[in-house]
Formats: C-alpha cells, sequence, structure tokens
DNA sequence: GAGTGGTCTAGACCACAAC
DNA sequence: TTGTGGTCTAGACCACTCT
C-alpha cells in the first residue's frame, strides 16, 4: 500500500493527464481533501506541495490551487558519456590522446571559456574508438586555476569528460547542438570533410568559474542522441 | 528571510557543491540538524526530501542520508516551439501548409508511429519561415483515433506542434536528434542537398497511445539546440 | 536493542487575496 | 472579514539497518 499522501497525488495526477482536469481548472481546497481522504492537512499539503514542484500545478496563497499551463517542450535529454555509451552497446572503448598542451588564456580559447589573459588552461584532443574504430573526437580545454588536479591526471587512460564528472562538482553548464561538416575532424573520424556531423557542445562552470569547453564531433550516420522520458513530473 | 527549511536545504547545498562534502559523504542526522537549527524533525525532514528528490542526496531508512554520486551529465533541454523561437529573434515568422492528406496505418506511416492498420492518421508537411525565408522543413502524423479535433484544424494558420501542445495533454515522449545530409529537404529548405542539417524527430504518447510523430530538419548552418541549466536540482 | 528515515496527526500563526 | 496556502511544532508509530 503506497503511503496516502502519494495515493493523492497520483489520483490528482490522473485527473489531469486524462484531461477530466484541464489547465487553469481548480484543483479541491486542502481542506475539502482533508475531508475526502480523512487525513491532516500536513499530509494533503505534502501531496499537493510535490504536484506543485513537479510543475503540473500552481498553487496561489489566498487562491486555491490550479492545472499548470503545459511547459514548452521541456525535455529530459541525456548527454551520454562517451564510454558508457560505448560499452553499453557491448563495444570495446579506446581512447587515443592526440594532442596535450598547457596554453594561455589570451588566444582564442582563453575567450572560449570567457576567463582572464593570465590563466592557464590543459588543451587536449583525443579520439574515442568503439571496438577500435573512431567514433566522436573531443577538444577539450580546461581551466587549470579551477581544477588544478587535472595537471597530473592520465588522460590516455581516462576520458577527460569520466574523469571531470568524476572529480568536480558543476553548478551550471550549457549545451550546443549543431549540424556541420566534418572538416578538420575528417581525418581523425575516418569520414569525407563534407560528412554530415553532429557538434556537440558545452561549456561547466562551477559556482560562476568556468570548469571546462568540450567539443565533441560525431560521425552523423553512426550517432544520435536519444532520450525517452515522461511528461511534467510523472517521474 | 527564506524560510527554515530552505535555509537549512541551501547550507547543505552550499556544502556539497562547493566540494566539501563529495559523493557518499554522510549528511547530518535529522536529530543533528534538529539540534543546530533548533527546530522540529518535520521543518528537517522537509529539507532533507527536497534535497533527495532534487538528486542531491540518497537517503535510506536505517541508515542515513548520504551525498549522491553525481549523474551522468544529465541535462534539461528545451526544444524550442519553433514559432516562438523565431519570435523571441525579432524575426516574423510564416507557415506554409504544403501537404495534408488522411493516410491509412498499414503503411510506412503507421509503422512509425507503431498503429495497428485499421488506424487513420493525418499527414502533414510543412514549412517553418523566418522573415519569409525557409527556416526548417517538417513532416508530422497525427493518430486522428487520439486526437479527433484535429482532423478539423487549421494547420495552414496555427503550426501542428503549437497547436498539439495547446491542446493535448502528453505523459511520454521520446526525442532523437540526428546529424544528417538536407536530401529531399534541400529544395524547400534552400540549401544544397549534402548541406549538413539537424534532425529532429519526436515520438508523443499519452497514456500509452500515440499521439504524433514529427520529424523536423533544420539548416544546420543557421540552427543550434542551446540550453542553459543548473545542476542537479538547483533551480 | 538502539538508531535511522518514512509517515502521519492535530493543532498553530502568518501573509496574502477576495469580498 | 473570511478563506487560502506557507510554514512550523511536538509529539507518535512504523519499517528498516546495524550491532
Amino acid at each position: 500500500m503506497a503511503p496516502l499522501h502519494q495515493r493523492i497525488r497520483g489520483a490528482i495526477e490522473a485527473r489531469i493527464l486524462s484531461g477530466e482536469l484541464g489547465p487553469g481548472d481548480r484543483i479541491p481546497f486542502e481542506h475539502e481533501l482533508m475531508a475526502d481522504y480523512g487525513c491532516s492537512r500536513m499530509t494533503v499539503n505534502k501531496a499537493l506541495s510535490a504536484l506543485a514542484s513537479a510543475g503540473l500545478i500552481v498553487r496561489q496563497r489566498g487562491r486555491g490551487s490550479f492545472v499548470a499551463r503545459p511547459r514548452i517542450h521541456m525535455a529530459a535529454l541525456a548527454i551520454p558519456d562517451i564510454r558508457e555509451t560505448i560499452e553499453a552497446r557491448g563495444h570495446v572503448y579506446g581512447l587515443r590522446l592526440v594532442a596535450r598542451a598547457e596554453v594561455g588564456a589570451d588566444g582564442a580559447e582563453g575567450a572560449l571559456l570567457r576567463l582572464p589573459a593570465d590563466r592557464t588552461l590543459l588543451s587536449l584532443r583525443c579520439v574515442h574508438l568503439a571496438d577500435a574504430r573512431p567514433y566522436a573526437v573531443e577538444a577539450r580545454l580546461i581551466n587549470l586555476a579551477a581544477v588544478p588536479e587535472a595537471g597530473a591526471a592520465d588522460f590516455a587512460a581516462t576520458p577527460p569528460g569520466s574523469w571531470l564528472l568524476a572529480h568536480v562538482p558543476w553548478t551550471q553548464a550549457e549545451h550546443r547542438i549543431t549540424a556541420a561538416a566534418a572538416g578538420e575532424a575528417a581525418g581523425p573520424l575516418g569520414v569525407d570533410a563534407a560528412a554530415p556531423c553532429l557538434v556537440l557542445e558545452r561549456w561547466t562552470w562551477r559556482e560562476g568559474e568556468s570548469i571546462t569547453y568540450v567539443r565533441t564531433v560525431f560521425d552523423g550516420a553512426r550517432f544520435d542522441l536519444t532520450a525517452h522520458f515522461a511528461a511534467q513530473g510523472m517521474g
């Protein structure tokens, strides 16, 4: 038997998702639900608060609770860890570190991370392999002032993304997904220079400080980003 | 002054994000926090429950609460409403309905929506324009058994995606993002057939029933998907 | 058995909205 | 003035974990 607050939440969720309650419609008042379920106000409140934090309803002090207007195509998209993706499909993951250098932040690299010119960056280029075949080309910059331990990490053995995820908590990130011709990545990827590729860029910050920038190029013919997800807070 | 449960939550969040508490570390017990803040257990419980539902900590009955292992690059990506995107950038939105037909579900279309062969689908093709210039090409299928009102909607005036979002609640969706050559979309988009394009596919369900499938092709040189977001539940 | 979190009660005071 | 939701208290019983 599910907890009462969960059953209350589920019952209201069902009425919204079935269409019985539409956007803007009123949810029963807390005291009505108390009477319906024969429980205390805290229990009802917990159910409604959960629905509100999930975005299914809007609560207004002094007015009541209402079904929320549907959100605009907000989607939870899993941006996968490359090694995990490859291994999950039963392939052997391989990593080839092509270049590693410490560079000043006064050039184009520094501009990408929006850093002052006197900082030092670790610049990495590597190729991710699936069954020894090129899968993705990655160019990464790491702000050494924010992550000094990265200077000693072995990025020929551990993918930079996996290493950072395990070592550095982040608070803000930005993704950009574009399609482009392979261009410079054509050689390492083993495709034609005009081949359509999926380009994933990510900027990551921790408490306002830039941590890393990464640009990953995938062969469009072999890679896609997919995500299955449930509607607003349906878990 | 923020509510007490929010301040407690914020204080713990800060300790996790600053790195003071790392993955697997123990969060103070509820009774310890009660003593620290001089409040009741319900208040502490509300703070910790919120952190747990945000994925920052894991709570285990009989053991305690612990900092969660960081999630694998899970990101909230906003898949934008095309009309809103164009208008938000200050351009004039235009829509050209190229084709509209009701088709049986016994062909390739039915397979895309995974529907029985006896169902009827509404098949639409349209071009989204920004300042009268082609911006994206959309091919859509709508399950008329699930959304009969769509048969009467004016999709020459309202983009199908906007119409559906406003009229039909969904519970499950799946996205697939790929890069591909323009191919058939080259003509309507006004680009070369080999031009790299971003292809966004979406399947949408409502309580297990297919609602719609859409495949949208964007000119890679003019379009990108971006998302700025905060870490696990940081609002 | 002692300690943990999960749930629930029956009150209370407050800020805010509508009348 | 009345009613709403937001917050908080000081208890309680339970299921579970660890020893």
